[in-house]
DNA sequence: TGAGCCATGTAAATAGTTACATGATTAA
DNA sequence: TTAATCATGTAACTATTTACATGGCTCA
């Protein structure tokens, strides 16, 4: 269900074909809700046959053609009830997590490869989610400024306040994230002295 | 996979039944791996029909039936290579932030409410991993003592500082979304200072 | 004898992943 | 004219959720 309203999250501000909005969640929606393209196109159509988004198909081009779609007032309706529900939780299951806690079995050489990549990994995603906020900040951030222009200028400050504080979480959550990672290197370390001399954990 | 190599991860330290393993996950792995008794009987029988578990049916009572599983070489040998195979890191998917970021859709009112739930999710479990943190330096982990009794004496130190370090993990990951729920009650205070006038933040 | 837990499941639906398929447009 | 990117999908599979179904055991 959260796929259908992060989609209509973006039809909110401004109609847009299926690609546009698969490309838009390699950036702004995606940086809190990953969909491939092939969950995008059928959810469309099925949101369209539902009647929360209205379909257009546009030509381009000779003989090209795409859909545009738009939200209706029952997607609008949709969207604001889904808003004001209360979130049932999502259930820990964490594969980093769950591993780490049989690091045991793993050769510690492994173990240590598996915690860098995980740091790796963590950071590049916390440096997405920081440009974000330079963005906004800076008053460049192109996905705010639509989001804007569809607000009274009232609402700009706590509009952008929201946006904001979303991706602070999430940059704080990466932050304990590669401390913990950084811990476990460190402990890799201590527990295997000789094995890992080789290399420095940092 | 990581169902079934959370399941082989239990079954590594002893035999077990369905039962024994659904009821587990609501304490030990069940704190970083949920799933329901649903899924785990049918996911067990097919480990055994792969060879990776061993399934001996138990009488008990009169009439009663059970089945205990048993890891087999094969199945060992599976776990071990996931321990060492490279990690895919999930997507991001995260109802919270996804509706964070667009809370000047909801009233502040019902923001700060999910707000609040949020916190309260959080602190409750994070009190569960704190707990067994606790446990596991008081020497009353019933899981890890489960573990040690498998494993020879100078690894003991090493199995019980990865399990504890996966827990410190969670604990501080937890620490960082209450203190961002703490932020946005707090923003919410300021971007609404009549609405909310009634309610203390904290 | 009834409540609560032990024990194992099935069915149906939804959600998500991976791989593949097809063709058009645009700019170098 | 070819590479990149625009544009939309299908098929097959795996994972997960939700709700239901069945019956036995144990103790008060």
């Amino acid at each position: 269900m959260s796929l259908r309203n992060a989609l209509l999250a973006l039809l909110m501000v401004e109609p847009m074909t299926g690609y546009d909005l698969a490309k838009r969640f390699g950036s702004s929606v995606g940086n809190v809700w990953h969909a491939p393209d092939s969950q995008i196109y059928p959810e469309l159509r099925r949101m369209a046959q539902d009647g929360l988004l209205e379909a257009e198909e546009v030509p381009f081009g000779r003989k090209g053609r795409k859909i545009a779609y738009s939200i209706t007032e029952a997607g609008r309706q949709s969207f604001r009830e889904w808003m004001d529900s209360d979130l049932q939780w999502a259930r820990d299951r964490d594969p980093m997590h769950l591993r780490a806690a049989y690091f045991e079995y793993a050769s510690p050489q492994r173990a240590r490869e598996q915690l860098l990549a995980y740091r790796e990994h963590t950071r590049q995603i916390q440096a997405a989610w920081q440009q974000q906020i330079d963005e906004i900040d800076a008053g460049t951030s192109a996905p705010l400024a639509r989001r804007l222009s569809t607000v009274p200028e009232a609402e700009h400050h706590r509009t952008a306040a929201f946006k904001r504080f979303t991706y602070e979480g999430l940059v704080a959550r990466a932050e304990a994230e590669i401390a913990w990672a950084d811990r476990g290197l460190q402990l890799l370390a201590e527990l295997y002295p000789e094995q890992l001399s080789a290399g420095s954990p940092a």
